[in-house]
RNA sequence: GGGCGCGUAGCUCAAUAGGCAGAGCAGCGGCCUUUUAAGCCGCGGGUUUAGGGUUCGAUUCCCUACGCGCUCACCA
């Protein structure tokens, strides 16, 4: 069956397999054979600091990842969690009969070794373990890839994660960033008196957002579900059930289009804050990022896709009438609806879409001047109520509503309101909403009719925020695509 | 879904106006006791993504399929 694929390396690594149960050498151990005494980086350390007494044994353990033999002595890498360290194995130190048939013979680059030995440094100043015995604990069948070029192919990368991760350490970078970047916003949240809340993921109405959902069914209700496209109208319930400050960090579905910044699932941090609006949001957010960095080590100056970003708050802040307007010249509120406003372009030759609604058109003239332009962090203020169903209007002004979204590196990283609690309102403009949408059919999205009654129990006057996990690793970790920064990206199966 | 590009040894990459498919690493055999992309000598390894077409001859040109990348569309 499978044997009839393998390469010729493979065929070489199985027959040494073979060969080592034959002389009841276990290629897959249960248990150490000696203690693991120090890490990699551990026994680099305490030799450098002198921690080690003469002739004090090291016991360590890692995956093979470079071999140089010389004769009757050979240099070697081994890799673990914390690192590469160098060992050295000498014939005369192993014994012969070890050195030529089992390490030269049977011992492959990937192999997983345990040595013990006292740690030296060499001629040319690396500290090295000097091998008094060494063992096979865990035997590699696949060849790795290039131990200089590591693997490169793209779509082997992210088909086969695991060879990405071990053969290219600047990889696993970016997944230990990662996770501290969610360390950091639980601390910064946490530090701040917001509770962790888990909402359901599977969701008998879908709402929160525009994105189309996935569908599934629980068979014994015989009831379809939605995975959900956002966490909003859940914690915005626990708002009403008086808590002050929650959030949430979890997998959103939505089942749209893949980009260089969208994967079918993707991870998000919501919360929500009573008694505040989108400007004591935007300050938090300035905070949170600030509070990354620091964990990160960075300091406030980062720098993505060749831009030097400064972090320092306050960031600039700005209406998107006014940022359209400095960029293409037209203000949009001079024009009170779409065919107006699409005159206006085209005018300015700025080619509107025929069909677009007004909102789209904003959209448009924002997406295509505006957002590019935004390196430095900024908030992009106060949006068309026609895009934000879920946002409290302005005082004086019933088609903008209270909502930013922040740029940083020219990417959209997250969405705020001052959250609509009005809830005769918000029912008005969940049905504009659905009339909006041009031959929808109501069954498929109800109105989370709950929700409504949610608010009618009295949602405080409440600042909410929404920001990508994926993409703010993007941006602290310089990828210029989501996959990078996804462990296992969504692709076709083969 | 549309457009453009790419797919060659285990890995990283060459190659031909259409004319025997190559290198480095890795593998195998040999030499080598302070190397570190170790070095030296020798050897093996390919359905050139798959299927079809044109041709005396296709990795190369054409068509189809599959996959990936970029991009557009979609994405309150």
């Amino acid at each position: 069956m499978e044997e009839l694929d393998l390469n010729e390396q493979q065929r070489v690594r199985r027959q040494k397999l073979g060969e080592l149960q034959a002389t009841s050498r276990d290629p897959y151990v249960r248990r150490l054979p000696w203690p693991r005494t120090h890490t990699a980086a551990d026994a680099i350390a305490a030799h450098l600091d002198g921690r080690l007494v003469a002739e004090e044994e090291v016991g360590l353990v890692g995956r093979l990842m470079t071999v140089r033999i010389m004769g009757k002595a050979s240099f070697a890498h081994i890799e673990d969690g914390s690192g590469r360290i160098q060992i050295h194995i000498r014939r005369d130190r192993i014994g012969e009969e070890v050195y030529d048939n089992f390490f030269k013979k049977m011992i492959d680059l990937g192999d997983f070794l345990a040595v013990r030995g006292v740690m030296f440094t060499t001629r040319t100043g690396e500290p090295t373990c000097e091998v008094r015995e060494l063992a096979l604990i865990g035997k590699t069948l696949n060849p790795l890839p290039d131990k200089w070029h590591g693997l490169r192919d793209v779509e082997t990368r992210y088909r086969q994660r695991y060879v990405d991760l071990l053969a290219n350490p600047e990889v696993r970078e970016i997944f230990v960033t990662r996770a501290r970047i969610v360390k950091a916003i639980r601390r910064y949240l946490d530090d701040n008196g917001f509770l962790e809340v888990e909402t359901p993921v599977l969701q008998p109405i879908y709402g929160g957002a525009a994105a189309r959902p996935f569908i599934t069914h629980h068979n014994q209700l015989d009831q379809d579900l939605f995975l959900r496209i956002s966490f909003e109208l859940y914690l915005k319930r626990l708002l009403v059930g008086g808590y002050e400050r929650v959030y949430e960090i979890g997998r959103d579905f939505r089942n749209e289009g893949i980009s260089f910044k969208h994967n079918p699932e993707f991870t998000q941090l919501e919360w929500y804050e009573a008694y505040t609006d989108y400007h004591g949001v935007m300050r938090r957010v300035e905070e949170l990022l600030v509070a990354i960095a620091r964990e990160l080590g960075r300091g406030m100056t980062i720098t993505y896709n060749g831009h030097t970003i400064d972090l320092t708050p306050p960031w600039r802040r700005i209406t998107m009438r006014e940022a359209i307007l400095q960029a293409t010249g037209i203000d949009y509120q001079r024009y009170p609806d779409a065919a107006s406003l699409a005159a206006a372009m085209a005018a300015a030759r700025l080619h509107p879409e025929q069909t677009a609604s007004r909102g789209k058109l904003i959209d448009q003239l924002f997406g295509d001047h505006v957002e590019p332009t935004l390196i430095q962090p900024t908030f992009i203020l106060d949006y068309p109520v026609e895009i934000s169903p879920l946002a409290k209007k302005k005082a004086d002004d019933p088609t903008t509503v209270e909502r930013f979204e922040y740029f940083i590196g020219g990417l959209e990283l997250g969405n705020a309101f001052t959250e609509l609690n009005d809830p005769i309102d918000q029912r008005a403009r969940f049905v504009e909403l659905r009339e909006a949408v041009a031959g929808a059919d109501e069954n498929s999205h109800p109105l989370d009719e709950d929700f409504l009654n949610a608010l009618c129990y009295g949602m405080p006057p409440t600042g909410g925020f929404g920001t990508g996990i994926d993409r703010l690793t993007m941006l602290f970790a310089d990828k210029q695509s989501i996959r990078e920064v996804i462990l296992f990206p969504h692709l076709r199966t083969t």
